[in-house]
DNA sequence: TTGCTAGCTTACGTTCACGTAAGGAATGGC
DNA sequence: GCCATTCCTTACGTGAACGTAAGCTAGCAA
């Protein structure tokens, strides 16, 4: 797979903003909610640093905010998922126990299921939408042939 | 077609609000910002009523604005389309001139375009999102299995 | 006419999702 | 060691999109 060494260069807040669209406080304040983990064991006061694993869950989840247009709290509950899946890289190599694994997956996999079906849900109403305007635009352009013809 | 006679039922804000799942504060709200254009002729402190068409063009820019998840100013923008659309229905009443006529649907096409544009391009990137969960998925049951025969 | 309900205007309040500013500390380069 | 960045925490500010309350009116029904 592609489990990079824990030794991948970390990467400060300003860099995961760039990184991602966001800004530093955007950040800090996700974590402040609970939104993303604190940062990997640091002592406050000093810097916070990031992964590329982190990065990633990041962008899941503005993805998830901005094209599901949720409220941040319900971002939560799904990212959840991604959490998870964090975890499960660092318990792989900390755990060894198979049921403990287990634990890990069998809890990502509903709320992978449920992002899943919400992301269905609303390509459904935009397809709709889609039907609509593809409609109204069909006679749109056939008034404008009558206006041609008359 | 369905352009039924001027008479058919006026609705009042409260009647419109559960028509269309929301609130009459916001009805007023949306027609403050121009986002709907005011109740058609009333004296100031008389009574709203709308017109079925009034309705769906309602139902229009919610939908817009929640699928899209745009600020209402964009929404405005994007919904001048609708407004054409009702004076259409009007102007298709008041004026002969095709000229005219011409001027209207031709002001309609392209905001209608450019609201499909923006629907599919938000349907792409949703498929996209959907095809990276299916993944995670199958990588999530894969492991469960990997676990169940070891 | 009186009452009741829904609606009107005006204005202030609220929630969400950050922005911004202040004062201080931590790195990295020289 | 010094200095410039970048970051830290804390706290107050802000824009968007309504909610809510107050005091008054429209319109219908009994």
């Amino acid at each position: 797979m592609s489990t990079a060494p824990a030794s991948e260069r970390l990467l400060r807040i300003g860099e995961v903003a760039e990184l991602t669209g966001t800004t530093p406080r955007t950040i800090r304040f996700y974590e402040e909610i609970g939104l993303l983990p604190p940062a990997q064991g640091r002592e406050p006061g000093k810097r916070r640093t990031y992964s590329e694993a982190d990065v990633e869950r990041l962008r899941d989840v503005l993805r998830l905010k901005q094209l599901l247009n949720l409220p941040l709290e319900q971002v939560r509950e799904l990212a959840e998922a991604e959490s998870t899946r964090a975890a499960l890289r660092r318990e792989f190599v900390e755990t060894e126990d198979p049921a403990e694994r287990r634990r890990i997956v069998e809890a990502a996999l509903p709320l992978v299921e449920r992002q899943l079906e919400l992301v269905c849900g609303r390509i459904a109403e935009l397809r709709k939408l889609e039907d609509d305007l593809r409609e109204r635009r069909r006679r749109l352009r056939a008034r404008l042939r009558e206006l041609d013809t008359a």
